[in-house]
DNA sequence: GACATGTGTCAGGTTTCTTTGACACGTGTT
DNA sequence: AACACGTGTCAAAGAAACCTGACACATGTC
């Protein structure tokens, strides 16, 4: 929907980045909450009702989608000023080969368990809701 | 590196199988099996050499990845009687995007998780709203 | 026989992931 | 105020994944 360059991160595409893309895709939650969200943008307590998981659960599967770039959460506010924060799908489009998979995976590094060190620079939220 | 034919999967993909694949590969220790293995086909022990780990672990991986369909394996007799279990990759090609992931999605099952399987029964949790 | 190589499996500890039930805020409505 | 709805977080339990050090079995060589 909407303008959306072509991703296609033929490339370049670290290791990690490819290891973050595959856990957060492999789990049946996740998996679903992708295709629950492939319907429209949605958000967190709708969606968890959709789904039947807890808000809390979904709230960090969504984080974990999130982090490795696969959907996009957004806060806003309805008409009654209540927060609500959106969530939709990137566009993303990976080629699962082997080739791809063992370039990748020379580039893996052990930061990558944890996520430290390089700050992408996407600092989403930390409330500026005041 | 020998030519493979069009593997491209693209009618039939069932959210089990791609499920398997992704937490297959969502694997440090398994995208460097995968690298490994792209320099040609090769045997568990020496492969545990080159990788630095442990046969026990290498086994354990190698079967996963083996059960996800990446990689197949081939008890030979060497030279001198040995028997030696060799692997190589299998030229998988998988395109993930939401679509694809999404149309998975919906084919979930709860046997998936512990690959049962052969039960016709439709089991779609018990589940009751709270 | 003792050794080095290959195969496989098992029990167990460690770590990480998943899940749940509180809790602490906000808002608008009854 | 009490309620219904939204947001987010936390601690702790449970489950699953990961890893290691044995052990078993083969074979060929010293």
């Amino acid at each position: 929907m909407s303008e959306n360059p072509g991703p296609a991160q033929g490339p370049e595409l670290t290791g990690d980045a490819l290891l973050k893309v595959l856990t957060a895709l492999g789990n049946p939650h996740r998996m679903r909450i992708v295709a629950a969200l492939s319907d429209g943008r949605d958000y967190v307590s709708r969606l968890a009702r959709e789904l039947a998981i807890g808000r809390p659960l979904l709230h960090m599967h969504l984080q974990r989608l999130e982090a490795a770039g696969l959907v996009r959460g957004e806060l806003e506010l309805s008409e009654g000023g209540k927060a609500m924060k959106f969530f939709e799908l990137t566009p993303f489009c990976y080629a699962l080969t082997p080739e791809v998979v063992a370039r990748a995976a020379r580039t893996l590094t052990d930061e990558g368990k944890d996520d430290k060190g390089k700050d992408t620079e996407k600092n989403t939220m930390k409330e500026t809701a005041k």
